[in-house]
DNA sequence: GTCTATAGCTTGATAGAC
DNA sequence: GTCTATCAAGCTATAGAC
């Protein structure tokens, strides 16, 4: 047993980003091996279920960094407004401000694998639970706190698709500004 | 020379949908043969510069359709309202109430192929643009009308790819229902 | 644990019969 | 204009040396 040349998470990183930058399909184990340095057989020893246990791994270890960066902090002792500026910065960061995809964008298209499909929908509905409890505390009954976490989710995604096409970020940027007004409740 | 199987636009049609279905990579010349019908040979037959000429036709078309049912009836003589529930209209169908999702985000991943790429943008600032007159007319200024266009684009978008992952088109129905709305100036 | 080498299949694309 | 047959290159995945 040698020593891994790389740790399981800076290796799941690496693989990450290839699958936000060309999806599934395009994300070709020519292209993981070339972005980790591994050569594809060492990347099967690590993942012996081949891509798709990859995109699994990925997957799961996107949605601990969510658990840990945005759930765990709305459900933490914080100030509100503490609470919203932490979650900004790490959602800038792992969007690079915008110029990363989303993995539920690049991910969720006719990957016919049913474990990753619900994999990835159960973690946007853990997203707008979050945001939900979020907006509750930001003064939204329970109803309209629902219809703003998904509202603001839906401007992330929406403006991470326009920001790619139009190879400029501006609205992702303004949508994570936005984010305290798009989650308080109406005065 | 004998008579086509199948007309070009309903050729480009059957290969439009493996496109949105996909993506760009995964959508294979097998996939598209078993969608319209024609060997990968008749394929080529009808599209010499192979699959990227394929998804430039579809991109054009698809254009060309929005040019039509959006554009030209912005710009035309008819009633506001009468505009905006044809647009509705148009894009439901299009969009097949939310389980289809747009070219502009299926095709924008890693294509490398920069003649896509720049249409894909020109489609969508055209798009934004034509949105602006349109909200120009319900009401905004200038300056709020390009904010409008794009928040209800951006909208449509985020609630795509939130309809996908969630398989539940709810979101995206309420995004073509608010239009009007999300294109209203402020009172 | 990582590597080289390779198997077996699918891909995008071409040649040529009808 | 569509087809069958085929190619070279790419793909995922495996075997086995170190």
């Amino acid at each position: 047993m040698r020593t891994p040349a790389m740790d399981n998470q800076a290796l799941l990183s690496c693989i990450e980003k290839v699958f936000r930058l060309h999806g599934y399909e395009a994300a070709s184990l020519t292209l993981i091996s070339q972005a980790t340095g591994l050569e594809r057989a060492s990347l099967y020893h690590r993942f012996p279920g081949g891509k798709v246990e990859m995109a699994l791994s990925v997957a799961n270890q996107v949605f601990l960094s969510f658990q840990t960066n945005v759930f765990e902090v709305i459900d933490s002792a914080q100030k509100t407004e503490e609470k919203l500026a932490a979650i900004q910065a790490f959602l800038l960061r792992f969007y690079e401000e915008g110029r990363l995809s989303c993995l539920l964008d690049t991910m969720s298209l006719s990957t016919q694998d049913q474990s990753l499909n619900t994999g990835l929908k159960q973690s946007l509905e853990a997203w707008i639970a979050a945001f939900s409890r979020l907006a509750t505390e930001l003064g939204c009954s329970p109803k309209e706190a629902e219809a703003k976490a998904l509202g603001a989710i839906v401007n992330m995604q929406g403006t991470l698709v326009v920001s790619r096409v139009l190879k400029d970020n501006t609205a992702f940027l303004a949508s994570i500004s936005d984010l305290g007004r798009l989650l308080r409740g109406a005065h």
